[in-house]
DNA sequence: CAAACGCGGAATGCACGCGT
DNA sequence: ACGCGTGCATTCCGCGTTTG
C-alpha cells in the first residue's frame, strides 16, 4: 500500500475534529454520518439517528433516496431533520398518499423556515430545497417497508446482505433515474456502524460516489467503474481492502485533507 | 467473443440572473 | 412580483471500445 495512502489516513484522523462530517469512535473507526448531523434542534437536542428505533431506521432509508438525487448534500440532510423534528417519520403516514401531496405543496416554506428550529455551527448555504420528487419515494419506501424489513432479517439470517443489495435495485422510484444505486451501501455502512445487524460485512459498505472515484484516481487507486450491482460490490471491496473501518471516508474527505498537501 | 471498462450525456429539479 | 431561460449538481445508463 502506497504512502500517500497511509498519509491520507494519518492525516484523516488529525483533522477529524475540523471537518465534521468524520465521525470517528474512540478507537478511530467510523461512526457513521447518521450519528451525528452536527445540527442542533433548539431544545438543545442534537440532530441523529439512533437505528434500533424503528422510525429512525425509516429516516436512514428516506436519507438514502433524497441523496441518490442530485443537488446540494445539504439538502436531503436538512429535509431528515426536519421530518424527525416534525414527527413525520412513520410508514404508517407516508403510505397515505393525501398526506404526502399536502407535506410535498408546502415544501418551499418548510424548508425556508428550517434554520428557525435547526442550529449550526457553520452555514455551509443559505438557501435550501426540498424536491419535490423525494417526496413520492418515501411514499415508495413506505410501501415496501414490511417487505424492507423483513428482507434485512432474513439476509442476516442466512449470512447474505448480497441479496438484500439486489433487493433494493428492484424497488423503481428511489434514485435518481429509477432505481437507487450507490446508496445501497450507505445504509450498510450505517447499520454496520451503529451495530444493528451482526453479519453485515464490511466490504458491503463503501460508498463510491462521485467525490470517492475521483479522489481514487489521484491516489492511484484502480476502482471498478460502477454501473451495476456487480459493480458497486466491486467497487466497495476494493475500497474496504484499502481502509478498512474508515471505508470510503478518506478519499471521501481526499480534498479537504490533503489541500496543504505539497509533495504530490 | 464475452466481459469489463470508460466516456459522455440523459434525466431531473432547483439556483440565479434578467427583463418586464 | 413574476415568468423565463440558462446553468448547476449528481446519479444512473447507453453504447462504443478495450481487454483477456
Amino acid at each position: 500500500m502506497n504512502e500517500r495512502i497511509e498519509y491520507l489516513k494519518k492525516k484523516l484522523i488529525e483533522k477529524k475534529e475540523i471537518l465534521p462530517y468524520i465521525n470517528l469512535n474512540e478507537k478511530n473507526e467510523y461512526a457513521g454520518w447518521v450519528s451525528d448531523f452536527h445540527i442542533f434542534f433548539i431544545n438543545g437536542e442534537n440532530m441523529k439517528l439512533d437505528l434500533s428505533d424503528k422510525s429512525d431506521l425509516f429516516l436512514l432509508f428516506v436519507l438514502a433516496s433524497a441523496w441518490s438525487r442530485s443537488g446540494a448534500w445539504e439538502n436531503a440532510a436538512f429535509f431528515v431533520a426536519y421530518l424527525k423534528y416534525h414527527g413525520y417519520a412513520e410508514p404508517e403516514q407516508w403510505r397515505n398518499t393525501v398526506f404526502v401531496e399536502e407535506l410535498c405543496a408546502k415544501r418551499y416554506e418548510e424548508a425556508d423556515r428550517i434554520y428557525e428550529y435547526c442550529i449550526v455551527k457553520k452555514k455551509t448555504r443559505k438557501k435550501l430545497a426540498f424536491r419535490s420528487d423525494i417526496y413520492d419515494s418515501i411514499h415508495i419506501l413506505a410501501c415496501n417497508w414490511d417487505a424492507i424489513g423483513e428482507q434485512l432479517e432474513k439476509s442476516n439470517d442466512n449470512n447474505d446482505f448480497e441479496s438484500f443489495i439486489y433487493f433494493m435495485r428492484t424497488i423503481e422510484g428511489l434514485g435518481c433515474k429509477k432505481r437507487m444505486l450507490i446508496k445501497i451501501t450507505l445504509i450498510l455502512r450505517e447499520l454496520r456502524c451503529q451495530k444493528i445487524y451482526q453479519n453485515i460485512p464490511g466490504y458491503l459498505c463503501c460508498v463510491p460516489d462521485r467525490r470517492v472515484v475521483q479522489a481514487c484516481k489521484k491516489l492511484n487507486i484502480k476502482l471498478p467503474v460502477v454501473q451495476d450491482t456487480k459493480g458497486l460490490i466491486s467497487a466497495s471491496k476494493r475500497l474496504y481492502e484499502y481502509f478498512g473501518e474508515l471505508y470510503d471516508i478518506p478519499p471521501f474527505a481526499y480534498d479537504d485533507v490533503m489541500e496543504d498537501m505539497t509533495w504530490i
